[in-house]
RNA sequence: GGGAGCUUAGCUCAGCUGGUUCAGAGCACCUGCCUUACAAGCAGGGGGUCACUGGUUCGAAUCCAGUAGUUCCCA
């Protein structure tokens, strides 16, 4: 069979990819078999693929496809979040290319535009993930906004209202003037930004030349001050309490309060208050009874309460009210000043404090066991520090505004009747039926019932994701949730730990008593180079597609594994990648050497192939017992990092060196039987890590029955092993490796044999003898009592090795490395005697430290005594 | 302003309940090699006062306190 010097992913990965979901090995039914279930992170609709998917995705992979070989019945749900505000502002920037105007449509007409919108680009992202290689159960693919999902979060709001968690109220918001809807607190991202401080003097009333000066860094909202607050220790200001004073421009009289809430050292000590912009005026308007003026529209204007500046932008008015104020004599000064602005996280508009009547979830409630199930390790989060973010929020949690002001994403249930009562139901029917008993009005109409306008919070549907997916809401006792929930593990940023995984926990405990899952993974954030996050504005992220392309997908998967321990953020590079196609590469030519040898059934198996297999079982199983710690403690880096290792240094560097035949010779049929079944276990271990091209190997190794396919094959499990046969193989590795540094040393090509002579001794027994003679392609070894003549003499441990050399001694440099290893050994042995001789060491340190620190002294003098007879010969 | 974390080789990080798996890994670097599986490779090699200062202890990268720098979260 011809195999391929270089190993090409493109081909393998289409090819096996289809196969596998042409054999539905992705898909998942409830079964006797235990359940594994992952359920993705839904993805914004409207996203493409970018680093930080590759990354969380690779990792979900890895985890399902470990389980499924693990006999578990794996079941990766994916899927897709509706992304209210992004998908929205998307539609509505088509339809401003087509010409239509959103204002123009109804509801309706505009919903059926989304839909159409989210049929045509929604799905991209997922198919980018089979690219990927990720094993996802495509028949189950869910989106937030399908009716089983739609009407479980309807369902959910309507329940939480009547247990009086949901409830309505005008509220200080943090709304988006461009997305034109409010949005969490969460969703607010404070940046430092540098801006002016103004300070500006108001007149007090009936006073000609008294004047008052504030600070702000916000002129144009002077147009909706209410009251001017100053501390009541303030002597500065002890005569203006109680009078009132002017605002310029539009000069309302407002009064001067006192207020303890005030910083004497902010700017003047005077604060300007605005109730209806800022939330901490909102907060002393309410305690003083100040009147509220809104001065803006929703879309950042200003309006006619402003007086002034009536339709033009904030940001424009101040620019302009500036010099109006100059003009009018009230500005003092402006100074230069850092402070701190929320921006929106969708659109990145400065967020405008408004008040406005929003639904809100009670938190207190549903915080407290959420955070216990965490502190208990119901769920642990891997790495662990993240409790302490979580405990953080939990214990400082504030009520969630849910509601947005969209139309894309699930409408209130709630119906408004003619006298602004309301009700909660959840058809328009069952509405009118509640308001008829609700009013006493028998003669209402389904025409007289307003249903509210607005939508709720994209993370209202992605909070139930974990029972939505499984129809757990709307049947909350059918078999598929009964079967698959909870989920095992959740693969995540840390970014979105108050988000989603905080209320999925909630949602979890409110409605199934139970967690959603038993861990979080927390990812690490992709970055560049220079450890700026990857964004679309920087074009800092590579485009995956192309990573893929360029290095496959097994090469990326690794790249993104190797170097990201959880948690940690991960300084991209692409050279990462490259590390994982090479890995490919060395893989597929060790299949190449193997798959050219020729069995020959006659031949008996050499001593040092019996060893070579003895060997690499052991440090098969030694390291995979360290592969299954590491992903018991999610350390998936480490498991993929001792696997590359056992693959390329013990598989390819050592035991296939060991057990290779000559140029051209036969091998014996046991040896390339037990290297195949050896090359397969690695495969096997492999597998999860890299999906496409232990599949392609699998298949190359042996002709396979029907459904003999590596992704269902199982995993292979640690057996016990013997330790002290690796050790004593590491002696012999140090032996070959000695040999190895002498031939480099003298120049003696490989080709050219060499004998060895062990000087007898308590450590001149090493069973490996034999794999020493081929790795160092030695004649003889052979035992002697006394150091012969014309030998180059090299020491492991206390052991004493001659190989008789026809060329002549170097004396010089011989005793010169012979002194600097007798220099070492004497400082290490002055320490262990140093530490021996502190009777308050022997005496408190465990008997088991002490006697080992003996064994050590004992291994040191042993080994001086070599070196310094060695100098004496040389002399 | 409040809270949490981090600081170990040039880079990215391991290092668990103090004591030979205590100073490690991968990459990068340096030196030889085109040795018929692999130069996307092979064989070797160098490199760190474990941020700093004190303390606890027979013994500290590891525990404690403080200092500095740094990152994140919250306000």
């Amino acid at each position: 069979m011809e195999i391929p010097s270089k190993y090409n992913p493109a081909t393998t990965e289409d090819k096996w990819y289809s196969y596998w979901m042409e054999k539905k090995y992705f898909h998942s039914e409830p079964d006797k078999r235990e359940p594994y279930t992952i359920v993705i992170p839904p993805p914004n609709v409207t996203g493409v693929l970018h680093m930080g998917h590759m990354l969380n995705n690779t990792l979900q992979d890895v985890l399902v496809r470990r389980a499924r070989m693990q006999g578990k019945n794996a079941c990766w749900v994916p899927g897709t979040d509706h992304a209210s505000i992004a998908t929205e502002a998307k539609v509505v920037n088509k339809l401003k290319e087509e010409g239509i105007d959103k204002e123009d449509l109804t509801r309706e007409e505009f919903m059926a535009h989304a839909y159409e919108w989210k049929e045509k680009h929604g799905g991209i992202i997922l198919e980018q993930l089979k690219r990927l290689g990720a094993s996802c159960d495509w028949d189950r693919t869910r989106f937030t906004m399908d009716e089983a999902l739609y009407e479980s979060v309807i369902d959910v709001f309507i329940d939480l209202y009547e247990k009086g968690l949901i409830y309505r109220g005008i509220r200080m918001v943090n709304w988006d003037p461009q997305a034109q809807t409010a949005v969490s607190d969460e969703e607010v991202i404070h940046k430092e930004v540098q801006s002016k401080l103004y300070y500006l003097r108001y007149r007090v009333e009936g006073e000609k030349d008294n004047y008052l000066t504030i600070a702000t860094t916000r002129p144009e909202t002077i147009l909706g001050d209410t009251a001017v607050c100053v501390h009541p220790e303030d002597k500065r200001f002890n005569d203006f309490v109680g009078k009132n004073v002017i605002v310029p421009l539009v000069n309302r009289l407002v009064p001067v309060i006192a207020d303890e809430y005030v910083d004497r050292e902010f700017g003047t000590g005077a604060l300007k208050i605005t109730p209806a912009h800022d939330i901490h005026d909102y907060e002393i308007g309410m305690k003083h009874h100040l009147e509220s003026v809104e001065i803006f529209n929703d879309d950042g204007t200003l309006n006619e309460a402003a007086q002034l500046y009536t339709g033009k932008d904030r940001f424009a008015v101040r620019k302009e009210i500036v010099k109006d104020l100059e003009v009018a004599g009230n500005l003092v000064k402006i100074e230069d000043y850092v402070n701190s602005v929320g921006f929106s996280e969708r659109t990145d508009a400065v967020i405008e404090p408004k008040l406005s009547m929003q639904w809100f979830l009670k938190m207190s409630e549903m915080a407290k066991p959420a955070l216990e199930v965490v502190e208990r390790n119901d769920i642990k989060f891997h790495p662990a520090k993240f409790k302490n973010t979580y405990r953080h929020w939990m214990e400082n949690v504030r009520d969630w505004n849910i509601s947005r002001q969209l139309w894309w994403g699930q409408r209130i249930p709630v119906y408004y009747l003619p006298g602004g009562e309301y009700v909660v139901a959840k058809s328009a029917e069952e509405a009118l039926e509640k308001a008829r008993t609700k009013s006493g009005n028998a003669g209402l109409q389904l025409s007289d019932l307003k249903q509210d306008e607005d939508v709720m919070d994209t993370w209202f549907s992605s909070w139930l994701w974990p029972i939505s997916v499984f129809d757990g809401i709307r049947f909350p006792d059918n078999k598929e949730i009964n079967y698959y929930y909870p989920t095992n593990d959740l693969v995540t940023g840390p970014d979105i730990i108050f988000f989603w995984v905080a209320r999925m926990i909630m949602a979890g405990l409110e409605y199934r008593k139970e967690i959603p899952f038993k861990n979080v993974y927390f990812t690490g954030i992709v970055r560049d180079k220079l450890g700026r996050k990857m964004s679309k504005t920087l074009g800092n992220s590579p485009d995956p597609l192309r990573l893929i392309e360029k290095h496959g997908a097994d090469g990326v998967r690794v790249g993104m594994l190797l170097t990201a321990p959880a948690g940690n953020d991960l300084p991209f590079d692409e050279a990462l990648c490259e590390q994982g196609r090479n890995f490919s590469n060395k893989i597929w030519n060790a299949l190449r050497l193997v798959k050219g040898w020729t069995p020959d059934t006659k031949l008996e198996t050499p001593e040092y192939n019996k060893q070579a297999i003895v060997w690499f079982e052991d440090k098969l199983n030694e390291t995979l017992t360290g592969i299954e710690k590491s992903f018991k403690d999610y350390r998936i880096s480490e498991a993929l990092m001792a696997t590359y290792k056992l693959i390329w240094d013990d598989f390819c560097s050592w035991y296939l060196e060991m057990i290779k035949p000559a140029y051209q010779q036969p091998i014996d049929s046991f040896t390339l039987e037990k290297t195949v079944e050896l090359f397969e276990s690695l495969m096997k271990i492999l597998h999860p890590f890299m999906p496409f091209i232990t599949e392609e190997i699998w298949h190359l190794l042996r002709e396979r029955t029907k459904g003999d396919d590596i992704i269902v094959a199982s995993i292979p499990v640690s057996q016990p092993f013997d330790a002290g046969n690796l050790k004593a193989f590491e002696r012999a590795g140090q032996i070959i490796i000695a040999i190895r540094n002498l031939r480099k040393d003298k120049n003696i090509a490989n080709k050219e044999t060499l004998e060895l002579k062990v000087r007898a001794g308590k450590e001149a027994d090493c069973r490996y003898y034999p794999v020493v003679m081929k790795m160092g392609n030695l004649l003889s070894v052979e035992m002697v009592n006394e150091k012969p003549e014309g030998v180059m003499v090299f020491t492991v441990g206390s052991q004493e090795y001659y190989v008789p050399l026809s060329q002549s001694v170097d004396v010089e440099a011989e005793r010169k490395k012979i002194e600097e290893e007798l220099n070492y050994t004497m400082g290490f042995l002055r320490s262990v005697v140093k530490k021996l001789s502190n009777e308050r060491f022997v005496n408190n340190a465990p008997a088991a430290v002490v006697e080992k620190e003996r064994q050590k002294q004992a291994d040191a003098e042993a080994r001086m005594k070599v070196l310094k007879e060695q100098l004496k010969a040389l002399k």
